[in-house]
This record gives structure tokens, C-alpha cells and sequence, in this order.
DNA sequence: TTAAATCCTACTTATTCCGTAGAATTAGTA
DNA sequence: TACTAATTCTACGGAATAAGTAGGATTTAA
């Protein structure tokens, strides 16, 4: 199951990709009444989405928030590696996050890390399909 | 990223199937020192697996445990309901454990639940595919 | 200058994770 | 019957994470 931070981030990546008219932003303020996501937290999570590049923003009286990415630019995969980190099921099996385990007792031969890194491309896969204009 | 417990399950499994010959059951200490398994947590797993009839274990002297299906029955998708809970990314995209999102704006044209039920087919039949059989 | 927006940092509260501890129970064996 | 070695059961505890809250600093259009 994905966090709470996730399913608002891509709530709010859908409403502002839907409410953008060209050179216009989306308030915090909007996005949180009518996507029903608690305000001060969603700051936080618009910042961070801002500080990994999906959106930007103007500040100031007429300021919000804007994507940096077309819509079927920014996938659930990219979402997904910013709110909840890897998305291989262990940090041996990952790719961008390698970290040996711990409690192996042989990496060369395990076979449990060779299925997850297969179950990791699939995940991958589809997670790469899903794309904020899939969820307009 | 999966749970230790979960990856100890794994592990416990695998090393169970690996070395009970007929009748023969194992006894936790084995799996503990063996397969690298801080013994105290390992007998809680091994307790919720036999809960959920995955194992079975005889007591006294010579005791220990066995599996009570084949390796080839016993599949990641069991065993990650069993430590993980659901599948599905958000519980209003799950079979077994529906809940409705509360923050949900509107569930019957929500395009994100869609998705996610998409997901879930894929992850469970990937999870499906791999069993402790494919793991020894 | 002021109002309205983002930006930043810290705090809180609850829950989950990852174990540890110790005693009770069971069963084989001398 | 007593001993021993195994599982079973329940509780506890520290650390990390999740899900927000709070309050002010900064920026900018009007």
C-alpha cells in the first residue's frame, strides 16, 4: 500500500494538470479544497515535488503551483521512487538504491535476489505505463 | 521494499523446504544460525505462518518445522498478504480487503483506482509466478 | 504597503518495525 | 518419574516512520 503522501501527490499532479490553462498556475489553496488534501501537508508535499522537478511554482499574490512535465511525462514510477524510495522489494535487488543485505548469506548464488530483481523490471514496467494523463 | 519479517519468512521457507527430508521436521535453532535469522523474531514468523497453515510444527525434544503444502504451492503472493496485508497500492483498489478512500471525491469515475486495480492484476499475477520452489 | 501566495523548520502524536525476555507447554528419553 | 529440548504465548521496549500541525519568513502583484 502507498502512503498518504503519495496518493495526495498524485491527486494534487492530476488536478493541477487538469486546471492549468496555458502560463496559468494552480493555488495550494484550490488543490486542497477541491482534491480534499489537508492544506499545510500538501505544501510540504508540493515543495518536494518541486525540488525533484515534476512542477514548479510562482510565488507571491497570483503565485501556485505548474507542471515542469507534460502529463504523460511524469509516471507513476517517478512518483512512486520520490514518495516511498525504492521500488525494488529489496535494496539488493535495486537498481538506482543497491545496498548488499545484511543477513545474506550468499549473494553470488541467492536466488531469492534474482526473482525480485525480476519482479522489480515488471513492477517497473508498470509502473512506467501509468502516466498523469492516464489519470485525467 | 518489503518488511525484514517478510524476508525472513522467505528465507525460513526456503531453508525448511531445503532440508526436510521425509517426515523430518526443522527445528528453528537451525533455521536461525543457518540462514543468518535473529532466533526470537524467527519463531514469532514461523508461529503466524503456521497460523495461516503454511506450516506445521511437532514440539518437545524432537521437534520442529515442516510445510504443509508443496514448495510449488506456496507463493510470494501468499506470503506478502500474510506479512504486507494488501496487494493493491490503496485499499479501494484491493479485492480482498476493500475499503473506501475517505478522502475520495467522487469513487465510481475515479480513473485512479482504474489504475491501480490494473496494477494490482499485474503485481499479483508476477507474485504469483514465484514460488519457494523457484526459490531453492 | 499590503494582501496573498509559497517557503522553511520544527514539533506532535500515533503507529509500525524489529527485535528481546521470560515463562508455559509439550514430548521424547533415561 | 524426572530431565531436557523443543515449540508456544504474552508482554515489553526502543527506534523509526507516517501523517499531519504550527508558526513564521519570504516573495511578489497590485
Amino acid at each position: 500500500m502507498i502512503s498518504k503522501k503519495m496518493k495526495y501527490a498524485i491527486k494534487a499532479l492530476v488536478y493541477i494538470a487538469q486546471n492549468s490553462k496555458e502560463n496559468s498556475s494552480v493555488k495550494t489553496n484550490d488543490i486542497a479544497t477541491k482534491a480534499l488534501i489537508p492544506k499545510k501537508f500538501l505544501e510540504q508535499i508540493l515543495l518536494e515535488l518541486k525540488k525533484n522537478r515534476i512542477v514548479n511554482s510562482r510565488q507571491g499574490s497570483m503565485g501556485g503551483y505548474y507542471l515542469m512535465k507534460k502529463p504523460n511525462e511524469i509516471t507513476l514510477a517517478a512518483i512512486y521512487r520520490l514518495c516511498e524510495g525504492p521500488i525494488a522489494l529489496v535494496s539488493c535487488a535495486s537498481l538506482n538504491y543497491y545496498e548488499p543485505c545484511t543477513d545474506c548469506v550468499d549473494e553470488a548464488t541467492c536466488k531469492i535476489k534474482f526473482a525480485l530483481i525480476e519482479i522489480r523490471q515488471k513492477t517497473i514496467a508498470s509502473f512506467e505505463s501509468i502516466t498523469i494523463a492516464t489519470l485525467m
